[in-house]
DNA sequence: ATAAACCCTATAGCTACTCTAAGGTCAAGG
DNA sequence: CCTTGACCTTAGAGTAGCTATAGGGTTTAT
């Protein structure tokens, strides 16, 4: 039976992340010594390190508690493991592409300033006042506003 | 002279958004009609149209306040947008090689399991199971603490 | 007794917004 | 005059996945 500090030295994931897993439940109420301590065993560490491998390919805490919780169906078909997979590679490869166009948009704009003059006549800033990236999927983009009628100012 | 609506009309960036970036203090406080409606001016909504350019680049908003107060200082020497700029690339850069070594180390894991047994037989989850992705560093991981005396458990 | 190292809870902070609630203002229609 | 609807205002909570802080209790060593 491991301590929380002992929990978190054997995995690498420190005692208020693992509370947090507890809080949003991923990780499960642990029992409690007569202290109030949480007591984990060593199904709550392979569970944790499950949990530490799927954030490290970005998996969100929602596809991890589902495939948690098919884990624990372990006769009920994979083809769900599958689905969330697929899911994670594609938001991966959306991702990667919006991220090579911004990163080849923003290259190309900074080839065209020197870093010698005045800001006034730097390109870069002129190209930020003028264009948008080609792809802006990266970061939450405030969505625009369906054209309205319009009363005006 | 626009209202909030009209600004976000002309720019596509919802009125709500627009008062977010005001609280933050990338837009800056705009006069007020007499009834506290704001009230925008033509720099207003090139200042806005050059804040939402730089997001689609996915610049922070703390490296466009720079921006811009860079731009407000038009005689310096562009060189600090310049180093906004390179360090914004290097960042998309890194991301983007993290994004490209989980999706294959993903895409990989996805080849070993057909969809067809049992979960308990499934490849992806023993492999979830054993395996950190080659590289974490696309989204926020819990830091490993460092390793005290113990107290153990 | 006291310090150090551990444990607990609850709450706020981070980014860049979005959404909700509760209400004030203004023009048009009945 | 009154209502309807579109607009405007503010304040506060919610999103993801943590991190940090405050304020306190427990255990072990000195």
């Amino acid at each position: 039976m491991y301590s929380i500090g002992k929990l978190a030295e054997l995995s690498g994931v420190r005692p208020v992340t693992i509370r947090y897993y507890e809080k949003v439940g991923v990780m499960g109420s642990p029992e409690r010594r007569e202290n109030g301590y949480r007591c984990y065993s060593e199904g709550d560490l392979s569970r944790l390190a499950f949990i530490r491998h799927c954030r490290s390919h970005d998996l969100s805490i929602d596809d991890i508690k589902e495939l948690l919780a098919l884990s624990e169906a372990p006769e009920s078909n994979c083809g769900a493991v599958n689905e969330i997979i697929d899911k994670q590679i594609g938001r991966l490869d959306e991702l990667g592409k919006s991220i090579e166009s911004l990163k080849s948009h923003l290259v190309d704009l900074r080839h065209r300033c020197s870093g010698a003059g005045p800001v006034a006549q730097c390109e870069i800033m002129k190209g930020l006042l003028a264009e948008d990236a080609p792809n802006a999927a990266l970061c939450p983009m405030p969505k625009a506003k369906a054209p309205g009628k319009g009363k005006g100012g």
